[in-house]
DNA sequence: AAGAACTCCTGTTGGC
DNA sequence: TGCCAACAGGAGTTCT
């Protein structure tokens, strides 16, 4: 399901048709997604133009020629199919015309000035859609508490330890912690723990020594998270079920997780010889191999 | 106050 | 073949 690699993939996707052009018509299919459209919303887009596009943890920000910045969160299932001509190749995947869907998922509609037509569809509507005044977004709910991005400068295997002190919750519950590092959702979870060959049930405790310093744990996730997220954007973001890059067509990804969605199948890792688990953590699945995450 | 449980939603899947 | 419960999980809210 979308987190960061694959918001990143939708934004590299939606600039080309996004960047530079102006709403020129705004529609919504119903009053609200998760939350209620705010007040005016189309009104307050029409006729403005996108500035830049960009993305925050899991969310993709427009910022418009007056300072707003629209802010969308693709939930569970959202996704952006882009219609119409010339619409030109980028990055990974064709994007060609996005006829998808029946549209009965259709619930926001932006018609572009550059001759784009971009529908979000949604069917759980767990994503959701606001616009945020000019420098509001540093004391936005949505934002205010949000923890750093996992592959900016900030994340070193010290800022782990820090923020692992005084806590009791298991490795996999702090990567999905949003107020830590902010994009990490189930699946890249999984497969970081994998990679740095930790156990999820570990206690964080783990990542900080008797004095505070990072220990050799908090150095391999320090290395894997922007690893495994860095692989899965060049693979152009995962796609599962009913995820879908922003041309319409499937992402790239889908097939190489190392442990997500493996249960039962032999551990990837050479020399292993262990087998992929399922569990159920803090009413989350978790895909780990016994053998090798310590 | 940290951390777990609950909640929203609908398409898909698996068991009988 | 059809029916229905279980499952998927991002993240705000509520509970312990």
């Amino acid at each position: 399901m979308p987190e960061l690699p694959e918001v990143e993939t939708v934004c590299r996707g939606l600039a080309p048709v996004m960047v530079g052009a102006v709403f020129d018509r705004v529609e919504l299919r119903r009053a609200g997604l998760r939350f209620p459209f705010p007040r005016d919303f189309c009104k307050r887009l029409e006729e403005r133009r996108i500035a830049a596009l960009s993305r925050r943890a899991k969310y993709l920000l427009a910022v418009l020629d007056d300072g707003q910045t629209l802010a969308m969160h693709l939930g569970m299932t959202g996704r952006f199919l882009i219609d119409g001509p010339a619409v030109p190749k980028v990055g990974v995947g064709t994007f060609e015309h996005a006829a998808g869907g029946d549209g009965r998922h259709d619930h926001v509609v932006f018609a572009m000035s550059s001759g784009a037509t971009i529908r979000y569809n949604d069917a759980r509507r767990f994503g959701y859609m606001t616009l945020i005044e000019a420098d509001g977004i540093a004391k936005h709910p949505l934002f205010r508490d949000l923890g750093i991005e996992p592959l900016g400068p900030e994340l070193t295997a010290g800022f782990l330890a820090t923020r692992a002190h005084g806590r009791k919750q298991s490795l996999k519950a702090f990567l999905l912690d949003q107020h830590m590092l902010a994009g990490i959702g189930n699946i890249y979870a999984c497969e970081v723990l994998y990679r740095a060959q930790l156990s999820p049930l570990k206690a964080v405790s783990a990542l900080a020594g008797a004095d505070g310093t990072a220990t050799t744990a908090a150095r391999r996730l320090a290395k894997a998270i922007p690893a495994v997220l860095a692989d899965a954007i060049a693979a152009g973001g995962s796609s599962l079920r009913d995820y879908r890059q922003t041309d319409g067509s499937l992402g790239y990804f889908q097939h190489s997780f190392a442990v997500y969605g493996r249960e039962g199948q032999v551990c990837p890792r050479q020399g292993c010889g262990g087998m992929v688990t399922r569990m159920v953590q803090n009413g989350r699945s978790t895909f780990y191999c016994p053998q090798c995450q310590k």
